[in-house]
DNA sequence: CTTGACCTTCCAGTAACTGGAATGCTTATC
DNA sequence: GATAAGCATTCCAGTTACTGGAAGGTCAAG
């Protein structure tokens, strides 16, 4: 099948494909007599194991290394798990800093009256954080 | 003050500083004799503001809207709080997709043993999600 | 007068694509 | 056989927000 159908059996867009082809993600794919990249049912199984992977938030590097993995029937189930195990760490530290950017913004916002006045906590925040409450920002040069 | 300085107080690295004047986010700074960029407290000032932004997730692109409402004294507090609220909607939204991916994540992680065996539910659900659960990946070209 | 810290510009690289131009192949229709 | 639609090809550039590094100028101290 040419690259458009093996883009929309795997969800990974024809653009893409020969991206991760050029990245060496994937292996190169045969070619046609006319140079068009030819793919079979094996290949869309592996993109989408790679459209999966991205979707879960793995970057390129990792799903190269769960590849490696998936492709090596002696691996260890260890070894996949660790892999997993550090990206869950990774995606709770984001989930945590943006549950705190969340706070502040929620709270700021809260506070902000949001009518045709001038007057704005958000903007006040952002100008002196907690210091500068009481006086305007320094004009000193 | 030079830029060293500048950043020291303000947070933003000197590099990042050149950065923010070469793409317009802040005036170009007068120079000495030498050629050095001179700052003053109300550049600390606005450096600050925009560290603070930056770290509140807005983007630059955002930052420099923030800027323009902090420097008009007209403004509405509306239009900040606009701002605002679509950002923390943007940022509701990663952080709910960022669960749904810790969901499947974590699952998966539960199920995987995690010891020599190559057997592995990570990699099993990678490859055929949930339909080909019984067969292997097909191997037509 | 030299050393080291600081400053300057400019170019390149990062992650992971995406858009677009210029061009070629395939297939169907007239 | 001509033509047009809809695929495919390559290659270059742009995106976000910086960061690293090279090559070189400036300033203060000893």
């Amino acid at each position: 099948m040419n690259i458009g159908e093996a883009a929309a059996l795997s969800g990974v867009t024809a653009k893409t494909i020969r991206y991760y082809e050029s990245i060496g993600l994937i292996e190169a794919a045969p070619r046609t007599d006319s140079g068009y990249r030819s793919y079979g049912g094996t290949d869309v199984a592996f993109l989408r194991f790679i459209h999966r992977a991205r979707g879960l938030g793995f970057s390129v590097e990792d799903v190269a290394g769960l590849l490696a993995l998936y492709r090596d029937r002696n691996r260890a189930s260890a070894d996949v798990k660790v892999l997993a195990q550090r990206h869950l760490e990774e995606i709770d530290r984001k989930i945590a800093e943006l549950e705190s950017i969340r706070g502040t913004l929620g709270h700021l916002i809260e506070k902000c009256h949001g009518d045709e006045r001038p007057d704005c906590p958000i903007l006040d925040d952002l100008a002196g954080a907690v210091a500068n409450r009481l006086s305007a920002p320094a004009r000193s040069q």
